[in-house]
RNA sequence: GUCCCCAUCGUCUAGCCUGGCCUAGGACGCCGGCCUUUCAAGCCGGCAACACGGGUUCAAAUCCCGUUGGGGACGCCA
């Protein structure tokens, strides 16, 4: 195990969302390619925003796609003692000082400023005011460096300068004793010895904020790395009117986990014009190097290819696996029971290839489970007629007197009736269809036979014939 | 408003660092064709981009400057 540590640090205040998974990603996969150490971190220092279920969904997520913690899940709540020593740490050195100004103060004065087209920062009217003691609310204030310039050499973005000027005191302990994120932030990354810190380029500018408090701590500053944005297909940052975010969702709407993340890991990355990556090629192939630099629109349209190509290349057990939930949430909780884990793979191969998501697999494998089958109105209207009886009888006496049942025997006799009865292909494929599947659409017919087998292909032959007789005439 | 980041087909991107191999490549989607028992899948083909303006250079998608456009930050949110 190499020294190299990253974390992911959610705020638990919602969902797991796809752009917290590209992060978290981008982070395991750096630490897994380098035999080091990732760390989850729970960011739940604003209580009255974060939820136990949050914190829950997000362990759901991580586990979901398969992006493992060597560490934690550390909660910052659990970790207010050493927040609160470290800021007092700074404020015994002098780089800290009691802030007595009101929220509401500050509010309106910001708003001011603004009005006034005047930076929105504090005007450091506490700064000098030396308050050893405060008595009622106070906040304590970091003394921001005012003079040179903190630079950042951005593992994504590269060289970063801020002049220190525009730096801002900011607030590191509320008055309710509770640390803001920008301090709880430094002073973990500090504790738990991260060296890179790979984050959303959102925090960009909270950058040149946190290595002042790393320096003045005494602590190694660490790397930084900052992640483009995820945005929607109107440019701006992806959200829910974009339609899905929690990941969760996507595991609803049928997605395979290594789909989502092979997609993901090509969202903002690439190598060179490589598109689908084993986890394994994922790790070793990953690199800050070929990281974008600017932001990339969300594209559910491709991660619906990368899961159909999941669906259809992965290993057939591996599909059936991950198909049962599925199949148990549409009511066939018996049915699967019923069958063999070889009879199920089998089937997964011959729907495979017209099913993009695992749901649409399900309506395309239904058929295929139980002694009747569903017929659709319209199609049986449209091909099972009183015309076709001749024939369909004809192909169930052939299949009834056929010493065996596989797909080339099958067709043999398929062919047979064609001739006699003088039919083209499609003009008995079609009924033979419907009466085995119920619809109009389906894989080939001798796989769907052989699928059946004998028995319910001949049963649901016949229940086909009647039905065909019945049509008025 | 101030600061920061970014800019190649509609979208994801290769190429940019180390200028010529770029008539700018791949992928998704779209359009057309082939295959075909249906629906798909597959295969073949097509449409489609270096934001703009200046430089530097024999030569610029690639280097420099500016403009424009987009994004982010400026909270006792994270």
């Amino acid at each position: 195990m190499s020294n190299i540590r990253v974390r992911f640090a959610p705020s638990p205040t919602g969902y797991l969302h796809i752009g917290g998974v590209r992060t978290a990603l981008f982070n395991w996969l750096f630490a897994r390619q380098n035999k080091g150490t990732f760390i989850l971190r729970i960011e739940d220092t604003d209580q009255s925003r974060s939820t136990e279920e949050s914190i829950q969904a997000i362990l759901e997520g991580m586990r979901w796609v398969g992006l493992d913690w060597d560490e934690g899940p550390y909660r910052q709540t659990e970790r207010m003692e050493l927040y609160r020593r470290h800021a007092m740490r700074l404020f015994e050195q002098g780089r800290a000082y009691w802030c007595i100004c009101r929220a509401e103060e500050l509010e309106a004065r910001r708003k001011e400023a603004e009005a006034k087209g005047l930076s929105p920062k504090y005007d450091g009217r506490c700064r000098d005011l030396g308050i050893t003691a405060p008595t009622g609310d106070a906040a304590l204030r970091f003394r921001a460096p005012q003079e040179g310039q903190t630079v950042i050499d951005d593992l994504i973005k590269g060289r970063v300068v801020f002049d220190n000027s525009v730096l801002d005191d900011l607030i590191i302990l509320r008055s309710n004793g509770y640390p803001t994120y920008n301090f709880s932030v430094v002073v973990d990354d500090a504790l738990m010895n991260i060296t890179h810190v790979v984050r959303g380029d959102d925090h960009l500018t909270n950058t040149p904020r946190q290595i002042p408090m790393f320096q003045a701590l005494g602590y190694p500053v660490p790397r930084f790395g900052h992640l483009p944005m995820i945005l929607g297909s109107d440019k701006t940052r992806l959200s829910k009117r974009h339609g899905a975010t929690s990941i969760m969702a996507y595991k609803e709407m049928g997605y395979l986990p290594e789909a989502m993340v092979n997609y993901l890991a090509r969202l903002g990355w690439s190598h060179g014009d490589q598109e689908i990556f084993t986890r394994e090629e994922l790790i070793e192939k990953f690199s800050f190097d070929h990281v974008q630099k600017s932001s990339a629109v969300f594209n559910p349209e491709k991660l619906l290819w990368v899961n159909a190509h999941y669906i259809q290349h992965g290993a057939p057990s591996r599909i059936a696996q991950a198909l049962v939930p599925y199949l148990e949430q549409a009511g066939l909780k018996e049915e699967i029971k019923a069958v063999s884990a070889e009879w199920l793979e089998r089937l997964v191969v011959t729907v495979r290839e017209r099913t993009k998501t695992l749901v649409e697999m399900v309506t395309w494998a239904t058929p295929y489970f139980g002694q009747d089958v569903a017929v659709e109105e319209e199609a049986a209207k449209k091909f099972l007629t009183p015309a076709i009886v001749p024939a369909l009888t004809k192909l169930k006496v052939g299949i009834e007197g056929a010493v065996e049942f596989s797909k080339a025997r099958l067709e043999e006799v398929f062919r047979g009736v064609l001739e006699e009865e003088g039919l083209k292909m499609a003009q008995l494929a079609q009924p033979v269809r419907v009466a085995l599947t119920g619809r109009a659409a389906s894989p080939g017919l001798f796989d769907v036979m052989e699928l059946l087998g004998r028995e319910r292909t001949l049963h649901r032959l016949q229940k086909g014939i009647e039905r065909a007789k019945a049509a008025l005439s």
